[in-house]
RNA sequence: GCCUUGGUGGUGAAAUGGUAGACACGAGGGACUUAAAAUCCCUUGGACAGCAAUGUCCGUGCGGGUUCGAUUCCCGCCCGAGGCACCA
């Protein structure tokens, strides 16, 4: 019988949908196992062959898993707000949500070829009501939440009207935006609407004018980690600051434990350290600065990690958009400063990025006292502060510091050296080390010394105090899109008020155009009558990231209808122990979803503060683009090997005409009319086509349709192959080159069970070697799979099975744990033969073999022993020994020199007197 | 510039201090076949010696070091990939 892998292959997974074989139920008797993937943003070009390099390594643990006595869930969902829908919704009138239905069943026809192993009947979709009324949920929740940072967690606004009641807002130590301090008296005294007001600085989910980055080209604002280099990473158009109402998530407040937090969890270590860079914490001091502008005194308080080079301060600069600004500038210098100010504000992101060589700024007019040496300061302002980190001021020590030197020798500043020995003739001495000089009180300590002995002096003499500061900023949360999740907020006299949670969930409404309208207002703007009791709605939408924070809470109890998730479903599945998706979400959805988690958390409602315990990033698969060289100024196309004799033009050939870098003549011919009386300039009667690894994109021909090598050779095949490429956590090229080579190990497994049409299993006794062989792969198997090695354990098996074939091996005892060895991987082919075996019930229900070392060990081996890497002689060992046992066999021998020996079972190493080292395999 | 990675045959790769190149592809040779496909067997890092079995030397980006022994650990370079980048 061949091996007709269509047939086995719709013919199971047809029984797995009709038998619910991965349906996961909560059993308190099995050990729970969470593993799951990043889902999916169904886009229109469907999958490709990268897409399912994680999702069949997620598949394989948790077939393994469950093999291992498990109780595994394991689904899948769509992440399916977001933009491509809506900008061909745009061009073409469709819809959003017809686009997304229809890539969505493309996705779902496409993964249920490969096998998956999910349980479908908690799917979810980010764009279902059923779902969002969680993600509308959750934003009420951090409205109605602020952030008590003694308590270090959120806590209900109700507490802080309380406080504010008793003691006005110096009462409560919040995570706040800035604002005026008051009394209790005044809280009193405040309207609805100043109430409303002073609350929305404590919010976590708070509406806030900052600085964001406008998209023109998107016509929405867009969070950092959605900009990159100053272009938007959806869309590639130019991005710049503006400052704008915005509903904002105070994720910074949570800054410290998102930190902490990532030394209780198994990442890698390059993930957690992209998320440290994110977060960006740096210790350092706050320091009021006194500045004066001729007529009137301002305190200003700047930030530094240096406190130790206060000595060396020779001027400040401010940050162009800083409010100090205005309180500092002179009268003469207004002109000059609002020049500068004003051309600064022009300039996108991208062009000060691009800038950011040149030094720039202009002089206030005023000067600051440094408040250690009495000395009189001036006060500058230049764009290379920052208005949204620290205070949008600093303190400036040219001599150690390279920014604030390029800035004095640009503006003739004077620079005074701190350390030492120092040469800060050509360049600034930025180093943390060496001895104080010039600098009083702190002369002849250490620089690691100095640090804390400045910032205990500034603390003792009120001049500042110790500060934390970190880079991460809260998210923008709002995105004048319609193919979002409608905020559940109304605004009653123009106070923001939450929609009762009861009515949710809120649901987006028709419009029938999706562009914003001619004033500007985002989309929703058009839907008639937006409003909630008389009043209007908000019109802005939330951002892609929203609908992804939680998802794989939702997963756990996927139709509750009163609750996110069941306490007691919570507390059983409590966190994902596996997940697996790409390194792109580092700085964007795994850190909104920690953030997510950790206020659910706080508020009580999930029972684990960190939602991915193990995470595992696969590589990226880049597609291999073929070209054919065509000679200039004729339509005669060159072969490779013979390309450097003509002048040519190289071009993109689809890759499916082309089978081991040899080209399909006929194929090529046909493929466009332009090419259709082509010549070619052949190497040994072949055409050779060059190659290179790029992205995969339609534009290169370079995608390889998961779909195409299901047909070709089947779904176990694409899914062992994808494994044998190379180690899942690194980045490859898609080639198509080995997948022979696995396709042949299937059928040659396959015909280990068949004579001919007859099944040929025997059921007589194994031999040890056939015995040594299965064991050996349990053992591997069992410890590459733990490791995530499964390239490595597709070898193994391609081992295990040439040894049994050279055996003629056919025995049920070996090939049944063959089998469930081979399901994780392989599982079609493996419910085939397990089924051919006489098991009626599906093998994801079997159990992984067990390992018994004492299989793998054999006893009167004969090694070779190489003498000074020279002379060789033979060992033989009376029976199977553990390591003490060589040894003193070893010692017997009286070899005083240094000698290796080496087997299949011991390698002994002794060096002139003492053995250095055993290994027993 | 800073951080994180990686560099091994014609190719994908294995070995994490102990016989470098397992396993697979490709290539070459052979068997079966009228033929092809499929399948099976042999050879395959380089150099040298030998009719041959085989032997010797070199070899994991480059240069040092530790060690009886280094692809593996340490120091300094070179190259590639990814991330961050006026963060005071």
């Amino acid at each position: 019988m061949d091996y007709d892998f269509r047939k086995i292959e719709s013919k199971w997974q047809a029984l797995w949908a009709e038998k619910g074989t991965f349906k996961a139920k909560e059993d308190s008797g099995k050990p729970k196992y969470y593993v799951l993937d990043m889902f999916p943003y169904p886009s229109g070009a469907g999958l490709h062959v990268g897409h399912p390099l994680g999702y069949i390594a997620s598949d394989i643990y948790s077939r393994y898993k469950r093999l291992k006595g498990f109780n595994v869930l394991h689904p899948m969902g769509y992440d399916a707000f977001g933009l491509p829908a809506e900008q061909y919704a745009i061009q073409t009138g469709q819809h959003p949500e017809v686009t997304t239905v229809n890539n969505i069943n493309r996705y779902r026809q496409q993964m249920d070829r490969i096998g998956f192993s999910y349980d479908w009947s908690r799917e979810i979709r980010t764009c279902d009501p059923a779902y969002y009324k969680w993600t509308q949920w959750a934003f009420l929740k951090m409205f109605g939440s602020w952030y008590d940072n003694d308590a270090d967690k959120a806590r209900p606004v109700e507490d802080l009207v309380a406080a504010f009641e008793k003691g006005g807002s110096a009462a409560v130590n919040a995570a706040c935006s800035d604002h005026e301090p008051f009394t209790a008296e005044q809280w009193k005294s405040f309207s609805d609407k100043e109430k409303s007001d002073v609350l929305m600085n404590y919010r976590i989910a708070y509406q806030g004018e900052t600085a964001v980055n406008w998209c023109a080209g998107l016509g929405t604002v867009l969070a950092n980690d959605e900009v990159k280099d100053g272009l938007s990473v959806r869309g590639g158009f130019p991005v710049e600051q503006k400052k704008m109402k915005q509903w904002q998530l105070r994720v910074s407040a949570y800054a410290g434990r998102l930190l902490e937090g990532l030394d209780r969890i198994d990442w890698t270590d390059s993930l957690k350290e992209m998320q440290r860079n994110w977060i960006g914490r740096s210790f350092g001091c706050e320091a009021v600065f006194k500045c004066y502008n001729g007529e009137t005194e301002h305190d200003v308080t700047i930030f530094t990690t240096r406190a130790d080079t206060m000595f060396g301060v020779t001027f400040m600069v401010l940050a162009p958009e800083s409010d100090l600004v205005d309180l500092l500038t002179t009268p003469e210098q207004k002109a000059a400063v609002d020049e500068y100010v004003a051309a600064v504000r022009k300039k996108t992101e991208r062009e000060r990025i691009s800038e950011t060589k040149t030094v720039t700024g202009v002089f206030s007019g005023s000067y600051g006292i440094n408040p250690l040496t009495g000395e009189k300061v001036p006060v500058w302002i230049s764009e290379y502060v920052l208005a949204g980190y620290g205070t949008g001021a600093i303190m400036a020590v040219p001599a150690h510091d390279s920014r604030d030197y390029a800035f004095a020798r640009k503006f003739n500043l004077p620079i005074i050296p701190l350390i030492e020995g120092c040469d800060v003739s050509e360049e600034s001495f930025d180093a943390k080390s060496g001895k104080m000089m010039n600098s009083g009180f702190l002369n002849g300590l250490d620089v690691k010394e100095a640090i804390p002995a400045a910032i205990e002096y500034v603390e003792k003499h009120g001049i500042g105090h110790r500060k934390v500061n970190y880079r991460l900023r809260d998210a923008i949360f709002s995105r004048q899109r319609y193919w979002g999740e409608p905020f559940p907020i109304y605004y009653k006299d123009g106070i923001p008020t939450p929609v009762p949670f009861d009515k949710l969930p809120l649901m987006l409404p028709e419009i029938d155009e999706f562009k914003p309208t001619e004033n500007g207002e985002p989309p929703l703007a058009r839907a008639k009558d937006w409003t909630y009791e008389g009043w209007p709605l908000e019109t802005s939408t939330m951002p892609g990231f929203a609908g992804s924070s939680a998802y794989y809470l939702r997963y756990m109890d996927p139709s509750n209808g009163d609750a996110l998730v069941d306490r007691k479903v919570d507390e059983y599945w409590r966190d994902v122990d596996l997940y697996i998706g790409g390194t792109e979400h580092a700085t964007g959805h795994l850190i909104y979803s920690r953030f997510w988690d950790k206020f659910l958390y706080d508020l009580g409602y999930v029972c684990e503060d960190e939602p991915f315990r193990k995470l595992i990033n696969q590589g990226m698969i880049q597609g291999r683009s073929s070209f054919v060289y065509r000679i200039v100024g004729t339509n005669k196309f060159v072969s490779c090997g013979l390309k450097s004799q003509y002048e040519t033009t190289e071009i993109h050939v689809d890759i499916s005409l082309v089978r081991n870098d040899r080209l399909d003549l006929e194929g090529f011919k046909a493929w466009r009319p332009e090419f259709a009386d082509a010549e070619f300039v052949l190497e040994n009667g072949e055409y050779v086509c060059g190659w290179a690894v790029e992205k995969m994109s339609k534009s290169m021909y370079n995608v390889v349709n998961p779909d195409n090598i299901c047909n070709d050779y089947g779904a176990d095949t694409l899914r062992l192959y994808e494994m044998f490429l190379g180690p899942l956590e690194q980045s490859k090229p898609w080639d198509t080159k080995g997948i022979d080579g696995v396709n042949r190990f299937l059928k040659r497994f396959w015909r280990l069970f068949f004579n001919g049409d007859e099944l040929a299993v025997s059921d007589e006794k194994a031999t040890p070697a056939e015995l040594k062989a299965l064991h050996k792969l349990i053992g591997k198997e069992q410890e590459d799979i733990e490791n995530f090695s499964f390239n490595t354990t597709v070898s193994a098996f391609m081992i295990a099975l040439n040894e049994l074939s050279d055996l003629k091996c056919n025995k049920r005892e070996i090939l049944e744990p063959m089998t469930i060895l081979l399901s994780p991987f392989a599982p079609h082919i493996a419910e085939e033969l397990w089924s051919v075996l006489g098991h009626e019930e599906s093998i994801s229900f079997a159990s992984f073999p067990e390992y018994h070392e004492e299989y793998t060990v054999e006893s009167n081996a004969t090694y070779a022993v190489s003498f000074n890497g020279k002379t060789r002689f033979t060992v033989d060992l009376p029976k199977a020994m553990d390591k003490a046992e060589v040894e003193a066999e070893v010692r017997k021998m009286e070899q005083t020199s240094k000698y290796v020996a080496g087997g299949s079972i011991v390698k002994v190493i002794v060096v002139p007197g003492k053995i250095v080292n055993i290994v027993v395999k």
